[in-house]
DNA sequence: CAAATATCAGGGAGACTGAAATTT
DNA sequence: CAAATTTCAGTCACCCTGATATTT
């Protein structure tokens, strides 16, 4: 017996459960996007930080956290990291000292706008097979469905 | 500063890419059916393995794994709690004793049909704010992209 | 010898929990 | 005292690689 197509064949159980291909397409979708920021010298992590402290400016890190849908956990350690490399400040809140204010860097600024370029070349090679009226319909579905599972 | 809806608020930046969508919206299926099938002291991989099965008859943990998308090295794991359980049989392929030829059992083909039921109701949680053609709609665009990545 | 299989050892990113110290 | 924040120490499911022994 060789290994022929067959032999990838997908059972229909699976492929009609939309449960299955998100979480299969999420796969792939993590790995173009890993690998593109990962040649950046970046992770998703931080991405979604340097995002969220550009829109709406300094934050906790416990509201950072809630914005990106971090752990607060692994905010500390993605904080760390960032900070490290110049492209966000850690100081400590004057008006309540038990939190940590979050500031990102002009040079913070640049790298997010460098990750805005190849995350734009990631979504055009995740989405490939779709007409951009087809991704539009994707993205809408897609957060109808997570409005409605996030904690209201 | 006390904790508000603003607290909570997703950057645009995110909001606008599939992948961030797609990975979001997969953590709280993966979450929906982890608990569902731990109420039915099952796992993900127990579920797509005995599905391959059943569509397909019996294989080797190698094309099992093909099939459902499992690393060939957690196979055997999975294999291993699904044959403690009684709902595979795992036998030496005679006509070529590299492979073992995993079968599924009577037992494991009615655990099947119970996960069957479990799963019916979690899609439907999952998906509760679209309706029917937009639940086809949306299945139909991500095996589109699936499809698009699938090793070819 | 090359390729496939099953198995094991281990790495790594990421989601999550529990606990402790500090401060409000 | 209760609650929020930061931090650390873990657990866990999962994806993946590399190495090995066996067999084709």
């Amino acid at each position: 017996m060789e290994t022929t197509a067959d032999d990838y064949a997908t059972p229909a159980r699976l492929m009609g459960k939309p449960s299955w291909l998100l979480t299969q397409t999420a796969i792939h979708a993590h790995r173009l996007v890993s690998e593109g920021l990962a040649a950046a010298d970046a992770r998703g992590y931080h991405y979604r930080l340097l995002a969220a402290l550009e829109e709406f400016g300094p934050a906790s890190q416990a509201t950072l956290g809630r914005r990106t849908a971090i752990d607060r956990s692994y905010v500390v350690e993605a904080v760390n990291e960032l900070a490290e490399g110049g492209l966000v400040e850690r100081t400590r809140d004057p008006e309540d000292r038990r939190r940590n204010i979050i500031t990102i860097t002009p040079a913070g600024a640049r790298q997010l706008r460098r990750l805005d370029g190849v995350l734009a070349g990631v979504q055009d090679e995740l989405l490939a097979p779709l007409s951009a009226d087809e991704r539009d319909e994707l993205a809408r579905l897609l957060r109808r469905v997570l409005d409605h599972h996030a904690r209201g």
